[in-house]
DNA sequence: TGAGCCTGTTGCGCTAGGTCAAAATGCGGT
DNA sequence: ACCGCATTTTGACCTAGCGCAACAGGCTCA
């Protein structure tokens, strides 16, 4: 199967680069679908290939020694992920589960290098991704450390409402199924405690719910409360 | 002031450069010597230089908008830290604090590209190096979202004790003033938790307190407890 | 169309650990 | 040797949020 230019220059990725090298690369690159709850690579398994998003919706999850799980980033179309390699690490750190459907293209590790010498901004749009991978690590660390639930919560709403969201007559949608325990495996609580605050914020008019569903209703109040310490 | 080379020879990162280069990468550094309580770099100033820790000891923290701060890494005697525009940032995410005096090698962040091409070996464990930061990062959120205070302060001075313990007759000294309020701000917890953490401990003679110090008398019981749910 | 399952909701009790307050212990400087 | 400050300890109290449990509403598949 053949991946056509078009599809991939919409990628901020690949925003400045010529025509001639895009073909090439995507020449090298092996297309990977994997239905909704299949495993793009799985975690501690050899790191063999890198991965570009094209469609599609993944949660990179950890588990720890003690079985419990945590969701370590949601991966949205024009993501690099599975880069373990180029960081020296010899195998994933996570499992990327694909949430719907999802298409990636894979090149082998050993191209990495290559990759990177295709284009001058792809280098520096690698090492960004790097840099903001590392940053919002810390920036949820920051919260984990400080803030209550609630308005941890808040925050991770709202990210996934800027990063996936798709606007509708009444708020903002989150563009795929997500559960009560994903957003409680991504703020560090339980699904319980999530339930309850999306509850609440539903009768105050700020989120509306439903199964495997979140739509933001009103970004601006849920800023708010994401920023100030009480409601 | 010149630094020789066979001062930082016993670094890992230089382990198999030739004699020449190395000598050309300390021509280019300033050093740069800071008394206990003063920063290197701030947090939001711009990026101008990346440094290389030769000897004492730092801590790099975060402050929060709402005044809370944390501490996310404490950079050791060979560790690269400050390379944030390596990452395409353009100021320092955060302050680097010196505990002790401290003195440290820098370069302007231009020569970042050719600081890797010096050597491969190079160029590898500086990937390497934020590829661990990442799983640190990591590895603390993991254990945030799902382990108790105590095991979570448990880990944190086991890693310390790895990082920067001294052997002493009878334990595992850290090797630099280190008060609960920075454990605290390590771990996620507050001062008194640590305090009374530690407290514990002490009576059980697991650790030895005292005013900044730490001794680690039985990190193999430590460890236990660090890994297994409860006592 | 119904059975079963997955996801979400909600009540209740409990406790880890945060907050507030005060006292004790060093430690450095004069 | 003494003063003042920073750090640590400890107690008492209180609450956010976890664990448990029961139930309800959809979705899927036969």
């Amino acid at each position: 199967m053949k991946i056509d230019k078009s599809v991939v220059r919409r990628f901020s990725l690949f925003d400045k680069m010529p025509d001639s090298d895009l073909e090439a690369l995507l020449a090298q690159a092996t297309p990977r679908r994997a239905a909704a709850g299949e495993a793009m690579f799985e975690q501690g398994a050899e790191a063999t290939h890198f991965f570009l998003l094209i469609n599609g919706r993944l949660k990179v999850t950890q588990v720890t020694a003690d079985g419990q799980q945590i969701i370590v980033r949601v991966v949205h179309p024009g993501d690099l992920f599975g880069f373990a390699r180029a960081l020296r690490r010899a195998d994933y750190p996570g499992t990327a589960l694909s949430v719907i459907e999802s298409l990636a293209l894979t090149w082998p590790t050993e191209l990495w290098p290559q990759f990177l010498d295709r284009s001058p901004y792809l280098a520096v749009s690698a090492l960004n991704t790097i840099g903001q991978r590392l940053d919002e690590a810390h920036t949820r660390i920051r919260e984990m450390s400080t803030q209550e639930v609630e308005r941890r919560v808040a925050h991770t709403v709202l990210r996934l409402s800027q990063q996936a969201g798709r606007t509708e007559d009444n708020g903002v949608r989150i563009d795929f199924p997500i559960t009560r325990q994903d957003i409680a495996e991504m703020t560090g609580t339980t699904l319980h405690t999530v339930s309850r605050i999306l509850s609440a914020w539903e009768s105050n008019g700020l989120v509306e719910g439903g199964r495997q569903k979140l739509l933001v209703r009103d970004s601006v109040r849920l800023q708010a409360l994401a920023d100030s310490s009480d409601s």
